[in-house]
DNA sequence: AGTACGCTGTCAGCCATCTGACAATTCTTT
DNA sequence: AAAGAATTGTCAGATGGCTGACAGCGTACT
């Protein structure tokens, strides 16, 4: 259960000068805070290049709803399938309309590659999602992604990672596919066991990794 | 929760005589019913285009298995992440290392749009699996996955579509992410409701799809 | 500095599903 | 046709996690 959905950096690909022309055609787009993006069903389909905030990707049914990930400045996606998308901070991103993009990639076939890797790493990340949800329970599902987060996002410190999150138990919840009220509960057990400190709102300090990872140990 | 991983058919794509050289290089393989086609840690890693027969893909932990997909004659599938891959029948299949296929994509771009293709479709399955685990319960998944199997596999007749499913309890039951218990006794549920009518082992009669797609109705 | 709002912790009750057990049925093999 | 194996049906007990409720905190606004 990583977060980021995909550590090729298209940027890179596109800063390239046979793409300068691909570039230009890149609208940049703003949102704000909590604004949606896209739900399914906007025919409007579009590949972008997150430039600056946090989105997230998440599948929605009546009033629950399950994040597939959180993307960040560098990630690209392209709307799609059934996932919603939503800003959770101010965002910036260049977008282009998926058609434009694929005759483009037509013509240059190293993009393709690009392309079929961002996918491959898309794919992997989808079957992790399923192995945590077939295979563990809540409390495995959330030191695992604390353990992915820690090790992608956090700081090292003399005194163990640290970690900001920057999520309420509610995001939380909904990324692991659970509630708000199980994940709070769980947190504070991780605290008393002595896993995991947190040290503000959204922010965690783990001592050690390894005793996260096969937490609970008993 | 559909059981095709692609409904691309890579045959066709090959059929073309610009890709003879490349289905000369296909190995066929054969495998015994139950056997173990591939595990995660192999490092032999095959492209592979099904032939003859049934195989499938699956994630396993300890003693509990959960079924990403069946494929069958004409589905192509990468070994890959952490999946096992098992035959269900006698199997026969055409098998070429990955590295080979990728230098081969190179240099025939169009080849390149038809895995893209597939990749996209496997990744609208996957969120589709996803969606299903986190949103729906036993009764729900199963009732999909009727569904789409009728409407994929089965065959119209003057009292419902008839499917024949060949697999067992066990195996559906790993399929939607459940138990055999469970699964049998929502299966005689469905059949005490009428939604669904057991003609054989692994055969149904379906009288009415739309009845099935929102069991339990009350 | 006070009020409002959103976030957090905790508890009790509930329910879907899993597990294990065992009997009944159906297929396979000899 | 009989023995053995695999598959199925069903039940009782255990349990993980959900829901709703409510109180305590923080933060932000004005």
């Amino acid at each position: 259960m990583k977060t980021k959905f995909s550590s090729i950096n298209l940027m890179q690909e596109l800063q390239h000068k046979e793409y300068e022309q691909l570039c230009e055609d890149f609208t940049e787009k703003k949102y704000q805070k909590g604004r949606l993006i896209y739900a399914p069903g906007h025919d409007d389909d579009l590949v972008f290049i997150m430039k600056q905030g946090r989105i997230r990707i998440y599948l929605a049914m009546e009033d629950k709803e399950f994040s597939l990930t959180i993307l960040g400045p560098g990630d690209i996606y392209a709307t799609h399938t059934r996932a919603h998308v939503a800003a959770i901070d101010d965002v910036t991103l260049l977008a282009m309309p998926t058609m434009r993009f694929h005759r483009y990639m037509v013509d240059h076939p190293a993009l393709s590659r690009t392309i079929i890797s961002i996918l491959g790493e898309l794919l992997k990340q989808s079957f992790s999602i399923i192995d945590n949800l077939v295979f563990k329970d809540i409390s495995g599902r959330l030191a695992d992604f604390f353990c992915h987060e820690a090790e992608y996002d956090g700081r090292q410190t003399e005194e163990g990672i640290l970690l900001s999150l920057d999520m309420t138990m509610e995001q939380l919840a909904a990324i692991i596919g659970s509630s708000r009220q199980t994940v709070s509960t769980i947190i504070n057990g991780m605290q008393r066991a002595g896993v995991i400190c947190k040290v503000g709102r959204g922010v965690y300090r783990i001592p050690n990794l390894d005793l996260l990872k096969n937490f609970p140990s008993l």
